[in-house]
Formats: structure tokens, C-alpha cells, sequence
RNA sequence: GCUCAUAUAGCUCAGUCGGUAGAGCACUUCCUUGGUAAGGAAGAGGUCACCGGUUCAAAUCCGGUUAUGAGCUCCA
């Protein structure tokens, strides 16, 4: 006699065991037609599970968050039955639910191709179409072994034998087609209505390049065809904030064939890149960083001696010269113990904090290039700080305050916090990786920041946060780090004088706050979509002419404000004014001075805002202020928002 | 590095069945001096990424190379 208890308290008691399915027609034949499966005392299950004993239930039907799981897992399996049915022969292996999406990993010797994903997606449809219901099935492990092995479906085999013993394993069956599956799954193949193939692509079995390449497919799923049709248009709109596409349109900067995985930088874009490496100058200066400048060729015997050549000799670009081997130097890190080893460091020193836009190469493999988020030759905000293992936690909160500081200057807010702790192969006493991702940890919840732990994913000497961003479409990219080295001080003979006189090694910090430039900057042009800032702008003002008459004057207002040194520039072309406004309109330039008769007669500017506001007619000295206040709002709400 | 796809004018893209190329924008010249998102006319511009093969004939078909894109792996 199972009392089920629903989300808002309501209770419904029953004579005999009742399925979710029955609980919803007993509420409504409506909720009953909707339902797509069931919370029963926290955990999912599909309406044709049968309640026994008093619970709490909650239906799920299509208008809950929870039913696109449900939904795209379902979809799933449907992309699989249909692969089957149109490519005998094709094994299945693993399908999960992603972000707005799944995907399915298949072992077959074909590889799909755009062409496939159409007929696939139809076969989709008609499955759909055929309204299959799909049937759970509890099966023992030994049946489950035996059943995909008679199938030939050994990658499931193997997955049934990695369960844990404990696992109840469950069978789902949808017309003559079976998967492996915990579920729980939609009643039927009819309730998937508005789905997508979206992409072919390789990925390795269990995720390790060493095994096999399976040909994944990906795919969108939502619960109606309006959700899907935003979803897509929503990418679309995404896709151009791209910085590729932007950085062509804006001018900021290319690269060719010549030099894969190397930007040449357009005035432009350099412009951004130096307003940034000033800004970080600055600020460095005033968290009591010292600037140095490291070669950028080193012989290999340091590369040896710091490790690097063993574990990265394959990915750094190494040269010849007078029978001596160099390579261009991939990393900052031993050179800036190079210049701590210099003259005999006391504790006093400590922390000392050594800082280089590091200009680093590294052959990177050709497919993991992209853009200039990950490229082969790029400048780091690098820094070392060493420091007695004491400092540490001081100095990693000291950095986690600054890193916030520019990441608000650049308008960024959504951070990713990440710490990776100690792997397999490592360096260093268990003792010291204890009091290291203490002290890290520490540092992140002192500030209440919602961190996740990569166990294992740490380097070798030590293990680092890591603070990411998302680019438009997503994906996320590492920006700053701060890392903890047991081992580079002490293998490149780095010392202090401790108090007690003696000779002690010191711990060191490497850290960075915007990463690289390159994918900084990459990151920014999709923030910002390419509107940047004042202070970022490449070109902060234009002076428009309307005939040549008013030319002398527009080139004195130009003048006056380059020389209180703002970026403007005046734009006399023969050309209507409207036409010279679209232009610079379209290259996001924040303000538009026009000038005619008019504004020559009253020594003024009429000041445009890119997006069209009229910000009426000022003097000179009113423009440099409108300027001055503006470039210093940084990523704070920009002046032109306030108006 | 692996899987798939792509490479045509400065940019965005057409180019059917294999018969040596086309648009829009940009560029140059001329006309136009016009008050807040495109004034008009004319002109110039391509070894169809590169190397090889098939063919009477290749931008087009085939193979290779390079680069780029998506994903996987990697990322000191």
C-alpha cells in the first residue's frame, strides 16, 4: 500500500504497487501523456518503474531542466540504433549526455563522413516516427557478458566487466535494437522530437591515444523543434564573436602559411597587445615585482640540467650553431634562476619577485593549434616568485587579489578555479605536496571561490591552480596559474642564507596572470566581440570632416588630442559623411568627432558615440575630458553605457 | 600526432557533366563638396594552396604535401 508523496507536499496512497506512469495518469491524463520519466526518492527512473513502498516522487515531463538529460541520452540511443541498422557490423561503446548535446563512440573500419550524418539523421527520424517503446531490462552480469558477446559488441563487454560488482546491470531495448544502459530513458522513441547530428570527429577509446580511434558523432537534442532552432541560432550568433573572423574584420592581426602557429601583429592589434603589456608593467610594479629581460636562445645543457629536455626535448625547436646545440627557449623558468643564482641571496630577500613578458616557442603539436588561443611562438606575463615554503600561501593569496584586480579591469567575471593535485609520477616528499595543495586550497577558500580539484593533474614538481575563461562558443581555455616547484630551484642549484646562516633552497611560484598575450587577447576580442573599451581601442576617436574646407581645423583637433595622448586620427577622404560614419562605425571606433562650418565657427566637435548617440557639441577641452574619464573606466561600466 | 572536412581576386563566396574563371565589397582613376550607417561612372586585379598522376583537355577526377577548421590526444 505505497503512500507516494509529491513535490508539493500532496500525498496519493495506493492499494497495490503502482508505476510512475500510473501515479501521473492517476493525477491527470494530461501530466500522464507528458511524462518522460521520474524522480522516486531522489533518483531518476522511467515511468514504467514500479513503486512498492511509500516515496516521494516527482514527474518529469518536458517542460523540466531534468527531462533534456533524459531526452538527449534517449537520442542517444536512437543515433546508435540507426548507425546499426544503416552500417552492419558497426560496434557501439559509450554515449553520453554533454553540454546541450551527447555524442556516441563507434568502432567501425568506415569512417563517417557529412554525407553519412544526413542519412543517419533521417533513419533517426523515421525510428522516431515508428514510436518504438523502449523497454528496461534487468539481466544478470554473466547474461549481459554473454548476450553482447554473442552480438559481437566486445567494447561493451569490456564495459560490463569494469562495472563494480555491486552494479545492477540493465539492458534497454527499442524495437530489435539493445544497448548496455543504467537509463532511465524516455517511454518511447516518439517523445524525441527535435534533434540534430552536428559533427563527425575521431576519439580515442577511453580517451587514450595509444588505443584504437572510434568515430564519434555529436548531436543536439531538445524537448521541442523551438528550443533546438534557438540553440542553433544561438551558436550561429556566437560563432561570430570569433577572433578570427573579428581579428580579420578589425585588422588586429594574421598569420600564414610561412610561420604555422605565429601571429604577425597589424598596428592595430599591436596597439591592444602594448596598452595591455603597459597596463601589466604597471600593475607589476606596484605588487613589488622587479622586470627582467632573459636570451631567448639557450644552450641545451641548461634545458638538461632543468629537466626540460627530457620531458619536452620532442616539442622545443632546437638549433646548430659553431657545433653547439641551443634551443629556443620554450619556458622563462630556468633563466630566472639564473639571475636569482647571481650574488649570494639572504632570506631578507624573500620573497623576491621576478617578472618577464617571456617571449617562448614551442612546437606544439599541428592539430591542438588554434587561432591565437594556442599557437607555437607566444609571450608570457611570467613570474617567479621565490620564497621560503612559509611565504607561500601568503604570496598565492597576495596573487589570487591581484590576478581578480586586472580580470576586473578587463571586464572578465566568470573564472573557473581549478587545482591540480599531485600525480602518480612526481617529485618531492609526500610531506611537502601535503602542505602545498594546503597551502593552494587554503588561498582559494580564504577567498570563498568555488574551486574544483583535478586529482593527478599537477605537474611533476608541484601542484598549481589554474583560472580559466570561456571563448564564445564555450570552450574553456587556461588564462592564469600559480604553480608550486619543489624542483627546479633545488636542480639548478638556486640557495639562500637563512637566519640561522645557513644554506637553504628556496621554494618558487611560478604564476601568470593573463597566460600568453596571444590567447589573452584572443579570449578579449570574443569578450568584448571586438568592442573594446577606450582604453583598449585601437583608434579612440576619428575626426570627420564634411567637405574640404573644415580640413585644417580637423587636423588641429587631431593634433590637440594626439598630443595629450589619446589614439585619434582624422579622416578626410572626399566622401560623404554618412559613409565615412559607417566606416569607422564598423570598426567599433568609440567616438566620432564630426566637423562642418558649424563647429569650425565655435571651435567645437559634434560628438558621435558608436552606437549612434548624439552626445551634442563640445569644445576641445570637453572632449579631452569625455576622453580622460572614459579610458580610465576600464572594464568598468563603460562611460558610453552611462549616457 | 590521430579522424573528418576545407583551400578559387585583398575579403566573403559562386563556378552544373572535365572544355584554361565570375559576383558583391575593398582597391585605382574621374565626376561629385554632400550634416550623422553605403553618391555616381570607369578601370585594374587570379600559375584556382603546392607537387605529381589520369586525360586530347583538370579549378573540377586520383595520390601526396602544406596550411586552416571541428573534435580527440597533448599542453613545461
Amino acid at each position: 500500500m505505497p503512500v507516494i508523496t509529491l513535490p508539493d507536499g500532496s500525498q496519493r496512497s495506493f492499494d497495490n504497487p503502482v508505476s510512475v506512469h500510473a501515479v501521473a495518469a492517476d493525477i491527470g491524463p494530461g501530466l500522464a501523456r507528458a511524462a518522460l520519466a521520474g524522480v522516486v526518492n531522489g533518483r531518476e527512473v522511467d515511468t514504467s518503474h514500479v513503486i512498492t513502498d511509500d516515496a516521494s516522487l516527482a514527474i518529469i515531463t518536458e517542460r523540466d531542466e531534468a527531462a533534456l538529460e533524459v531526452i538527449r541520452h534517449s537520442t542517444a540511443h536512437l543515433l546508435a540504433m540507426a548507425v546499426q541498422e544503416l552500417f552492419p557490423g558497426t560496434q557501439v561503446t559509450i554515449g553520453p549526455v554533454i553540454e546541450d548535446g551527447f555524442y556516441y563512440d563507434f568502432a567501425t573500419q568506415h569512417n563517417f563522413t557529412p554525407e553519412d550524418l544526413e542519412k543517419i539523421e533521417a533513419r533517426m527520424e523515421a525510428l522516431a516516427a515508428e514510436d518504438l517503446s523502449v523497454e528496461r531490462i534487468v539481466v544478470s552480469r554473466d547474461e549481459a557478458v554473454e548476450t553482447f558477446r554473442e552480438m559481437g559488441e566486445h567494447y561493451k563487454v569490456q564495459i560490463i566487466q569494469d562495472l563494480p560488482e555491486s552494479e545492477e546491470i540493465t539492458l534497454y531495448r527499442q524495437g530489435e535494437w539493445m544497448d548496455l544502459c543504467r537509463g532511465p530513458h524516455v517511454p518511447s522513441t516518439g517523445r524525441l522530437k527535435a534533434f540534430k547530428l552536428t559533427k563527425v570527429a575521431g576519439a580515442y577509446w577511453r580517451g587514450d591515444s595509444s588505443n584504437a580511434m572510434l568515430q564519434r558523432i555529436y548531436g543536439t537534442a531538445w524537448s521541442d523543434k523551438k528550443q533546438l532552432k534557438a540553440y542553433l541560432h544561438r551558436i550561429a550568433e556566437a560563432e561570430k564573436r570569433d577572433h578570427r573572423k573579428l581579428a580579420r574584420k578589425l585588422d588586429l592581426f594574421h598569420t600564414q602559411e610561412e610561420a604555422p602557429g605565429m601571429v604577425f601583429w597589424h598596428p592595430a592589434g599591436w596597439t591592444i597587445y602594448q596598452v595591455i603589456e603597459q597596463y601589466m608593467r604597471a600593475r607589476q610594479h606596484e605588487h613589488g615585482y622587479q622586470e627582467i629581460r632573459t636570451p631567448q636562445l639557450v644552450d641545451m645543457s641548461l634545458w638538461e640540467k632543468s629537466g626540460h629536455a627530457d620531458k619536452f626535448g620532442e616539442d622545443m625547436f632546437m638549433l646548430k650553431s659553431d657545433e653547439r646545440a641551443f634551443a629556443v627557449k620554450p619556458m622563462n623558468c630556468p633563466c630566472h634562476v639564473q639571475v636569482f643564482n647571481q650574488g649570494l641571496k639572504s632570506y631578507r630577500d624573500l620573497p623576491l619577485r621576478l617578472a618577464e613578458f617571456g617571449s617562448c616557442h614551442r612546437n606544439e603539436p599541428s592539430g591542438s593549434l588554434h587561432g591565437i588561443m594556442r599557437v607555437r611562438g607566444f609571450t608570457q606575463d611570467d613570474a617567479h616568485i621565490f620564497c621560503t615554503e612559509a611565504q607561500i600561501q601568503p604570496e598565492v593569496s597576495a596573487f589570487i587579489d591581484f590576478l581578480h584586480a586586472v580580470y576586473a579591469d578587463f571586464g572578465f567575471e566568470e573564472v573557473i578555479y581549478r587545482l591540480s593535485t599531485r600525480p602518480e609520477k612526481r617529485v618531492g616528499s609526500d610531506a611537502d605536496w601535503d602542505r602545498a595543495e594546503k597551502a593552494l586550497a587554503d588561498a582559494l577558500d580564504a577567498q570563498a571561490l568555488p574551486w574544483e580539484e583535478l586529482p593527478g593533474e599537477g605537474a611533476f614538481y608541484g601542484p598549481k591552480i589554474e583560472f580559466s575563461l570561456k571563448d564564445c562558443i564555450g570552450r574553456v581555455w587556461q588564462l592564469g596559474t600559480i604553480q608550486v616547484d619543489f624542483s627546479m630551484p633545488g636542480r639548478l642549484d638556486a640557495q639562500y642564507v637563512a637566519e640561522d646562516g645557513s644554506r637553504q633552497v628556496p621554494v618558487m611560484l611560478h604564476r601568470a596572470i593573463l597566460g600568453s598575450f596571444e590567447r589573452f587577447i584572443g579570449i578579449l576580442i570574443e569578450h568584448y566581440e571586438g568592442v573594446f573599451p577606450t582604453w583598449l581601442a585601437p583608434t579612440q576617436a576619428v575626426v570627420l570632416n564634411i567637405t574640404d574646407k573644415q580640413s585644417d581645423y580637423a587636423k588641429i583637433v587631431e593634433d590637440s588630442l594626439k598630443n595629450k595622448g589619446f589614439r585619434v586620427v582624422s579622416d578626410l577622404r572626399n566622401e560623404k559623411i554618412g559613409f565615412k560614419i559607417r566606416e569607422h562605425t564598423i570598426l567599433r571606433v568609440p567616438y566620432l568627432f564630426v566637423v562642418g562650418d558649424k563647429e569650425v565657427e565655435s571651435q567645437t566637435v559634434a560628438v558621435r558615440a558608436r552606437h549612434g548617440e548624439d552626445l551634442g557639441s563640445m569644445d576641445l577641452d570637453a572632449v579631452s575630458a569625455l576622453l580622460t574619464r572614459d579610458v580610465a573606466c576600464r572594464g568598468r561600466i563603460a562611460l558610453e553605457n552611462q549616457h
